[in-house]
DNA sequence: TACCAGGCTCCTT
DNA sequence: AAGGAGCATGGT
């Protein structure tokens, strides 16, 4: 058993499968700041707080249910480092990525993150995204809610632009007056793959790579496998070349089936953080300064 | 200064 | 079907 809930409370037991900084730093999720030794995630309308200490992890939050299923905490991440290894991911990318879990995030605040995010900085989606809540999102006690579909509809392109959206404003009015106006979010759940990934492609903004990521991040569909530079670029190393991201995602996606989603993340996380061609050094450095 | 970032849209072949 | 220019913005 990995942890114990209380009121507003998450304990969770040391282990190799639970690092917060991991969790929120891999890039799969853009509203969490840290202060002191102290991480905050803000999801929809909920928050929580985790602070690392003697190895358990100590979570106060809105809701202890909706945090154990947004943390995936009924997952043994052990057994899927094990099954990826045998599969062939690079064992160094699945060292380095210990304590990572794949966050279920809310799969309209997910769209638009993602939306945000293409041919993005992770930091620059982050404030983006920062000032989008701080502009339309409720108060939900000290702190921002996500901004529902129908105030998002309710903005125009100026307020997208203004919050540095850039050429994503249009996209991100047109796919919030979508949702608004009944646009099908569930479909995506339980659809096909390939299905699903059509229709999120259907909204302006939305290309095969972030519709997966909306997939997997939104929606749990750790079948997909999101491909951008950084995973190009880890095919490139790994499996041979191929520049079209459409081919590594399918490829990869067929080398690792249902774990393709964890195998992503390792390996982007990984990527991100210890590329530099001779990655040997690198990557002892980076892990002895975070341990 | 160029190039790049969790790419997509639109226009040519 | 496949390939490439252009795109806002800011960091290196």
């Amino acid at each position: 058993m990995l942890y114990e809930t209380g009121k507003n409370r998450i304990t969770v037991f040391p282990s190799e499968d639970f690092d917060i900084r991991r969790i929120l730093e891999c890039g799969q999720v853009f509203r969490y700041r840290k202060t002191g030794d102290v991480y905050e995630v803000f999801a929809g309308r909920e928050h929580a707080a985790a602070r690392n200490s003697g190895g358990k992890t100590e979570i106060e939050c809105t809701d202890e249910k909706y945090f154990v299923k947004y943390f995936d905490l009924n997952r043994n991440y052990g057994i899927i480092r094990l099954k990826l290894r045998d599969k062939g991911l690079v064992r160094a990318a699945l060292d380095f990525g210990k304590g990572l879990r794949i966050l279920r995030q809310e799969p309209f605040e997910t769209l638009v993150s993602f939306i945000v995010s293409q041919n993005n900085r992770i930091s620059r989606i982050k404030d983006t995204v920062e000032r989008l809540c701080s502009a339309l999102g409720e108060d939900a006690g000290g702190y921002r809610a996500f901004p529902s579909p129908a105030a998002m509809a309710a903005a125009d392109e100026d307020f997208y632009r203004s919050i540095g959206t850039g050429y994503r404003a249009p996209y991100l009015v047109k796919t919030a007056r979508l949702v608004a106006e009944g646009a099908d979010l569930d479909s995506p759940g339980f659809l096909p793959a390939d299905e699903a990934r059509e229709r999120l492609c259907a909204f302006p903004g939305v290309g095969p790579k972030v519709a997966d990521c909306v997939l997997l991040f939104g929606y749990g569909r750790t079948e997909v496998f999101p491909a951008d530079t950084w995973i190009v670029k880890a095919c490139d190393r790994y499996w041979g070349k191929e520049t079209n991201p459409v081919k590594v995602s399918r490829k990869l996606a067929a080398t690792f089936g249902e774990l393709s989603g964890y195998a992503q993340q390792y390996l982007f996380d990984y990527m991100r953080n210890c590329d530099d061609q001779d990655d040997k050094e690198t990557t002892s450095q980076t892990t002895e300064d975070y341990l």
